[in-house]
DNA sequence: ATGGGTGCAAAGCGTTTGCAACCGG
DNA sequence: CCGGTTGCAAACGCTTTGCACCCAT
């Protein structure tokens, strides 16, 4: 399947989403839905923002959050809050996966543990917890940044 | 060593750290200080103001973050901050941990997993960094939670 | 008497909200 | 038309800061 087509069902689900709630289409959402769902990497409002004034510069920045919140309740995207104070959201990622992140260049990198989130399982119920969810983030410098400075 | 000596000696440390750069004393400043030493569990700012005020109802909120800073700068309490939004001090953990909290009633307990760490470790290297801190929080709902609601 | 510390209120910052105009179905 | 949507600016909640006054040293 094409990027695009993979786009086009995801914009398919947000309207399904809308409509069924009696929430409107508009040009001003779609083109934050369009722009967010063409991005791959983790993108912060702000750079959501100059993405979509390029094509229309009216747009403000209330209009971008409103949006990605509804991503968010459609279960289309997630909210990201780093510890260095940034957030970012990304498409909802269809297997579960952690995050390494740089903190000289602000890469991230996503990765999966299968044998820590056992271990995760294992902890919270031996204090007799069920877990709902976790977050897990490392932060170090790359290869290129320690090398720079 | 009885817990006030060892509240004491934090307390000292503290002092040390003062007049080394030629910072002072101050009756407000030592009521933070006291209050969030001798208390075992995390504080929020909000939480420790109340304490403070006990003693002295005039202790702005200002006073509390200043001596807040200052305390993690002089490296005796270090900030959480939670994926629920809140955050908390805690002293200076003598030996890291992670969190796992209860998104019901709030309660959090303090973990250690060397087979975690070490995965972490391994899991930066092979992608070329090398790490600096990290976060890990699993959030769930304990027993009593779980039962009551 | 210096110059750091305090309380207060104002400013910051990222995010949300109230509002009047706007527009989609 | 009705009622959701927009842009703007104001309001938020948490934290920091500017300032005049206070107080340690």
């Amino acid at each position: 399947m094409s990027l695009d087509r993979s786009i086009e069902k995801l914009e398919e689900r947000f309207e399904k989403y809308l409509s069924e709630r009696g929430l409107r289409h508009s040009r001003p959402r779609e083109l934050v839905v369009r722009e967010f769902l063409k991005t791959s990497e983790h993108l912060s409002i702000e750079d959501l923002l100059k993405k979509v004034q390029r094509q229309d510069p009216k747009i403000g920045i209330a209009t971008v959050y409103r949006a990605m919140n509804l991503l968010v309740e459609a279960s289309l995207a997630v909210k990201r809050e780093f510890a260095t104070g940034s957030s970012a959201y990304e498409k909802m990622p269809t297997r579960h996966h952690d995050h390494l992140l740089c903190t000289g260049c602000g890469r991230i990198v996503e990765f999966h543990r299968e044998a820590i989130e056992r271990m995760q399982d294992e902890i919270a119920s031996r204090y007799g917890f069920i877990l709902d969810f976790h977050k897990m983030e490392l932060y170090g410098r790359c290869k290129a940044c320690r090398k720079s400075g």
